[in-house]
DNA sequence: GCTTAAAGAAACCGTTCAGTCTCTTTTTCG
DNA sequence: CGAAAAAGAGACTGAACGGTTTCTTTAAGC
């Protein structure tokens, strides 16, 4: 890697937390300038426009958080196993990277505009689904959840659960939310099982 | 209410809605003057600042949503029956205000800034959060709900899954995940109820 | 209807915005 | 080491930013 590739990362590594924090039109190239030591011309002559580096800047903390997440889950055997370990991995990891979940951050942010920020957020939100709608329908499959349930539904249900009490977390300064979002989706997949 | 006042008014009701879907960086003063036709003079005797501004259209925003979620609630006999309709009611009215849910799109956006509005988005969660406290207290002590359920817990996860859905289904373009969302809640409120 | 105060228009302020361009410095590679 | 190419500094552009001020118009109270 030469040394312009490793600038350029190191912009997206020094930009994403501050996009993630403060959002596409609260971040000012000023402030990545500021970040990163470096002047106007240095980080143009890598990222032809703000959105560019926006985008790199989404799917590095993105990857990041996802990473972070994912971690050890493959080691886990049974379904509804692996779901109680991601929603336990989500909730003892809210703070891997500053600012919050760059996926919900990135969402709202753009839900009303910047299509190119929201295609990106739509791909990693129907990664993230798929992932746990195939985690269920394994265990569908297996005859280890009952053959009733709706996999989207609970993929649904962890997704929107987790990230609405992150929010919540967030905006009070304490654990809480993340816990009683943890016990209620570990109630919730205790249910799921199939009798016996 | 003299015309000062009625102005006034208008120009939290037209810039509301903007504010509620660009943010608060995303979302300039021009663009006030755009929505409601006035001048720079003519919005700046009313508030003295874009931050002053962004509170009262917050203050707005959340009054109508909150409202409109609430409505009919009242004449809902029964601890459960309550708390079933406040979902079903979040699901039905999903785009009752345009941008989204004011309380998470502030949250997002002011978290990690701008005291103001994070404070009154701090009170309105609070709010929200005691009265399903109390509802499920109520449930409690009239012996409709079992006696170890933590009602917090409830209250968090209720408004946790329910914005987090909204913030899917409206990244998704569709209904599904608040549907899904209130489906997951209604089958956690019927396992709250006190047996018999 | 006249007077007075409130309301609004519009020019103006200094600053910051994203982005461009030129020129210098630093790598890289033969 | 020397030449060519890549990387970065930093001045500059024009537009947009939040906010102020002055002056004109409009509405309200007697």
């Amino acid at each position: 890697m030469g040394k312009g590739e490793l600038t350029r990362q190191r912009i997206i590594e020094e930009a994403a937390p501050i996009f993630n924090q403060r959002g596409f039109a609260g971040c000012s190239m000023q402030d990545v300038l500021d970040a990163t030591g470096l002047e106007k011309g240095g980080v143009y002559r890598h990222f032809e426009s703000k959105e560019e580096l926006a985008a790199e800047a989404f799917r590095y903390a993105w990857a990041r958080v996802a990473k972070a997440r994912r971690e050890g889950q493959d080691a886990i055997p049974g379904a509804v196993e692996k779901l109680k370990y991601s929603v336990r991995r989500f909730a003892e990891t809210p703070g891997v990277f500053p600012g919050g979940c760059p996926l919900m951050n990135t969402a709202i942010d753009a839900d009303d505009g910047n299509p190119l920020l929201r295609s990106l957020v739509c791909v990693a939100m129907k990664e993230w689904k798929a992932r746990l709608v195939s985690i269920v329908e394994d265990g569908i499959a297996e005859g280890e959840i009952r053959g009733e349930v709706r996999a989207r539904r609970i993929a649904n249900t962890i997704i929107a659960t987790l990230e609405g009490a992150l929010m919540i977390s967030r905006l009070e300064g304490n654990r809480s939310a993340v816990e009683d979002a943890r016990e209620s989706l570990e109630v919730m997949l205790a249910g799921i099982a199939a009798a016996g």
